[in-house]
RNA sequence: GGGGACUUAGCUCAGUUGGUAGAGCACCUGCUUUGCAAGCAGGGGGUCAGGGGUUCGACCCCCCUAGUCUCCA
């Protein structure tokens, strides 16, 4: 059986059992704590937890999933993958054991006719938390199944809770007997590869309190309402229904695999190493197809990192396979033919998807070309020295710095006929791993606990009523200070007010907050900030200016028409400049991520290089025409399909409800998905201005503008700027640019001129100098001083000229110049002074130490100096008097 | 978010206890030659990424900033 058609059926099932279908969440978590979606619950964690109601009591989904923890087993075993999927139903304070238990039996067991899925029987366990003896009763009258295959296991097993004081309870699973040739007999308990577990039924029914770990806490007693969480691995089901032995090997991962080896000649088969690799490759390519395909693009941080090192393990898999040219373009094409029967945005997004891989491989085979160079280094250096393995240092090194994969240092090693020292190599690693982990713990500590809102939100959620008007009157229906629900707050205190209904726009799709007050009978609130702690809520951080308020009690809500104007500014300015960036660069431009407020906006979007000077300025003039056009900007509601047929551009990383607001500009000219709020004409925006641009990581830039009267503002700074150099230069403004350029020129032609000019008056002086020389016992010595200097350059280079004028025979040449109020000396020496033992370095560090200062050098040439000009004299008598008669 | 590395002539890169900034290629001039990367001689070309500090003196040491590469969470 197809996956897609296991998929199916799943589908099916629940929603003849009156579960709702809930389409995929995106692999990148609601959650700001989760990375990824890990499992097939997380988008339903809310609910689960009781800080938003449920809006079903019923819902079933098959979730996309990442996790990338085991990634190190990926090809060894039979069951982990980076990427799976995850079927689920889910019962919010409805159904629980007995129907879960049940559902769970009859979908397993059912018939292929009547929509199940045909396991047999008899060759199903499950297991039960110990102290379960309700779950194992049921089980007994459901499914009939003998205590003989119904195992007890303890809390690390078969006991769920978040690690965190909330809902918590015991689970059940259902394995399936792959049979004697896969391992040993006595269910999941002794074997966990013959018996493979295929479904998890979590019982939600105790609410657990703090502690340590995962099997030690504190029971505090049932909860209210008990909800069902189950998960059945969508891919374990398939391989084992498609009788193949492995998740590698399933419809929706082999064709990838079977690709790669025909691209390496190798056979799958025939040698474990490689089938190792084949299976890392398959697994690799079809998460990062997924996850690029929810649009996480490879970069140095967070998710992108995981992506860009799922792409390079794939690589480095396939040159171990022995092939070094670009695959991507192959791979990513079968993977995607594989997937898209389940996701056929798949296809309709693959031009983007591919795009973005293959231009990581493209880097990263660059990257490997250069750590090459490098490691040819280390093994030189390491043959040199006669040992018989490469430092653990060098592998780092060549891991760490030049992203060259261990195990490709390893293989060339190999061949070199040399070692490598993995255990230092592994504890870098550690000391680098422990390093970023305690850096995000201390990060992860500041997080808020969310569970102060949990009461307001089950009582209704705040209306916003901002697009339409900038005041409006609402009901205190909650106050929190200092992250504590109170009754009242009083003038001077910072509080959080929350209100069934607003006017003010909270923090959201990349804007900020909306500024003004709260007013209310002899009460006035300045409002700080603005947020959505939790969906639907609208929580208003204010300063009480004047009054208390306390609950209950009626308030006008009024935004600042000023603000909001600029706010709206800045926001249609920054769809405009997102169609302007995709007008003008292509599609492929697409908004990472963006933040705007009154006067100023920035956007992060994605693309490899920098922007050239006139692509910028293309961009800023597409942004300025359409605004000049004088566009109409409109916002409507309608469901995510339909606006995904409209053609609007819908941002990753940002989630949306069922019925979403669409604003466009221009009609189809710039369509998105946004929430914020907008002019009415494009015209209204006025001007924007860019400011900079600039990379934020490999495949991500930043565009940033001054929007509105800002803009003009900087303009006319500009303007006045450019006028006063004009005038300091006496050109007129054209001929700016010109004129500084050629006044470097003519500066740097007199600089130069002068300072040949100055040492050619020098060397005049020469034969002066020369005269003046004196003996000391067979030496000929110099000390003079040339007065100012314009650099020590000048002194030296008369020293060399004066010493070079006595070889071969014995000299010591010291000259003094004046710089900046200090003495330079140099000192310099011919080869036949040296043999007599007079050292320039130690003439100069005896001298200088006269002159307040210190110099050293070589033997020929030395300088050195001090800010004592008047003891000059003595100085050049130290050298004098060191100098054998 | 936390680390590591790199930035030197138009290009590719050398440059260690801090002491006269280099090579190859390219360019210009001359000679010699007319054939596959021609030879010889000479020459021009540098804000050593930018800024600050330490020092008598910084390409080199310290701090900040920018760009590029990279590892980890």
């Amino acid at each position: 059986m197809k996956t897609a058609e296991i998929r199916r059926r799943w589908l099916d099932y629940f929603a003849s059992k009156n579960h709702e279908i809930v389409p995929s969440a995106s692999l990148i978590s609601e959650d700001p704590t989760l990375m990824f979606t890990v499992a097939g619950m997380v988008p339903f964690i809310p609910y689960m937890t009781g800080l938003v109601p449920a809006p079903y009591k019923r819902a079933t989904s098959v979730q996309k999933c990442v996790r990338t923890l085991d990634i190190d087993e990926v090809g060894k075993t039979t069951r982990h993958g980076t990427f799976f999927q995850m079927n689920g139903n889910f019962s919010f304070g409805d159904y629980f054991k007995a129907d879960a238990i049940a559902f769970a039996w009859e979908f397993l067991t059912s018939s292929l006719e009547s929509g199940g899925l045909a396991f047999d029987p008899e060759r199903l366990w499950v297991t039960v938390y110990e102290d379960d003896d309700e779950s194992i009763k049921i089980w007994r009258d459901v499914a009939n199944i003998p205590m003989e295959r119904i195992q007890k296991r303890g809390m690390k097993d078969n006991y769920w809770s978040t690690g965190q004081p909330g809902p918590a309870g015991p689970c059940s699973e259902i394995y399936f007997d792959r049979g004697p040739e896969y391992g040993n007999e006595g269910g999941p308990v002794a074997d966990e590869n013959r018996y493979i577990e295929i479904w998890n039924l979590v019982f939600m029914q105790f609410e657990r309190g703090v502690g340590t770990g995962k099997d030690s806490f504190e029971i505090l007693g049932e909860l209210p309402s008990k909800n069902i969480d189950t998960g059945m691995g969508l891919e374990r089901v398939a391989f084992l229904l498609q009788g193949v032995d492995n998740l590698y090997e399933i419809d929706e991962v082999r064709p990838v695999l079977d690709l790669a080896a025909n691209l390496s000649g190798k056979t799958y088969g025939a040698n474990q190493e490689d089938d190792v690799r084949l299976r890392v490759v398959a697994d690799h390519i079809r998460s990062s197809l997924m996850l690029i395909g929810d649009g996480v693009t490879p970069a140095n941080d967070a998710r992108g990192y995981v992506v860009r090192r799922l792409l390079r393990r794939a690589i480095r898999a396939m040159r171990l396979l022995g092939v070094e040219t670009p695959v991507f373009r192959e791979l990513f094409t079968a993977s995607m033919n594989a997937m898209k029967p389940s996701y056929p945005e798949l296809e309709t997004d693959f031009d983007r998807i591919l795009r973005t891989a293959v231009n990581e491989e493209e880097a990263f085979l660059r990257t490997l070309n250069s750590g090459l160079l490098v490691l040819d280094e280390e093994i030189d250096k390491a043959k040199k020295s006669k040992a018989s393995s490469l430092t653990g240092d060098s592998v780092f090194l060549l891991h760490d710095t030049y992203g060259f994969p261990v195990d490709l240092t390893f293989e060339i090693a190999q061949e070199a006929g040399l070692n490598i020292d993995r255990e230092k190599f592994t504890s870098l690693m550690n000391v680098q791993r422990q390093r970023a982990k305690d850096d995000a713990k201390m990060k992860r500590s500041t997080n808020a606990d969310l569970s102060v809102y949990g009461e307001f939100r089950s009582i209704g959620t705040t209306k916003f009523t901002g697009y339409d008007e900038l005041v409006s009157s609402g009901k205190v229906l909650g106050l929190i200070r200092e992250g504590k629900v109170v009754k009242e707050i009083t003038q001077g205190e910072v509080a959080e007010v929350i209100l069934d209904e607003t006017s003010f726009y909270a923090e959201s799709g990349g804007q900020d907050s909306d500024s003004g007050l709260i007013l209310g009978d002899g009460l006035s609130l300045e409002v700080l900030d603005v947020q959505k702690p939790v969906k639907g809520l609208i929580s208003h951080s204010v300063l009480v200016k004047q009054g208390s308020v306390s609950i209950g009690a009626k308030v006008s809500t009024e935004v600042s028409a000023d603000w909001r104007l600029g706010a709206a500014q800045a926001h249609s300015a920054t769809h405009v400049v997102h169609a302007a960036l995709r007008q003008v660069l292509g599609p492929q431009a697409l908004q990472s991520g963006s933040y705007n407020k009154p006067g100023y906006m920035r956007l992060d979007f994605s693309w490899g290089e920098s922007l050239s000077a006139s692509t910028k300025t293309e961009i800023e003039e597409v942004t300025n025409r359409a605004i000049r056009q004088d566009l109409a900007v409109s916002s409507q509601f309608m469901s995510v399909q339909e606006a995904k047929a409209f053609g609007a551009v819908a941002l990753f990383g940002e989630t949306y409800d069922e019925s979403v607001r669409v604003i466009q500009i221009g009609g189809p000219w710039s369509r998105e998905l946004c929430g914020g709020t907008h002019v009415s004409r494009s015209s209204q925006v006025g001007l924007v201005s860019f400011i900079g641009e600039a990379s934020v990581g490999s495949g991500s830039r930043r565009l940033e503008a001054l929007v509105g009267f800002e803009a003009f503002q900087a303009l006319a700074l500009e303007r006045a700027l450019v006028s006063s150099l004009s005038e300091a230069m006496k050109v007129p403004k054209e001929q700016l640019t010109e004129k500084i350029y050629a006044t470097i020129e003519d500066l740097k032609f007199a600089q130069k001129r002068l300072a040949t000019l100055s040492m050619d008056q020098l060397k005049l002086r020469i034969p002066e100098f020369l005269a003046g020389a004196r003996n000391i016992g067979n030496t000929k010595v110099i000390l003079e001083t040339i007065g100012p200097v314009e650099s020590a350059d000048q002194v030296r280079d008369l020293a060399v000229a004066l010493r070079e004028r006595f070889e071969p025979g014995s000299a010591v040449v010291a000259i003094a110049g004046e710089s900046a109020g200090k003495i330079v000396l140099i000192v310099s020496t011919t080869k036949a002074a040296q043999n007599l033992g007079i050292g320039s370095g130690k003439l100069v560090k005896e001298a200088s130490a006269i002159l307040g200062g210190g110099g050293g050098g070589k033997d020929d040439l030395a300088q050195g100096g001090g800010p004592n000009v008047k003891d000059l004299a003595k100085a050049f008598k130290v050298i004098e008097s060191s100098i054998p008669s």
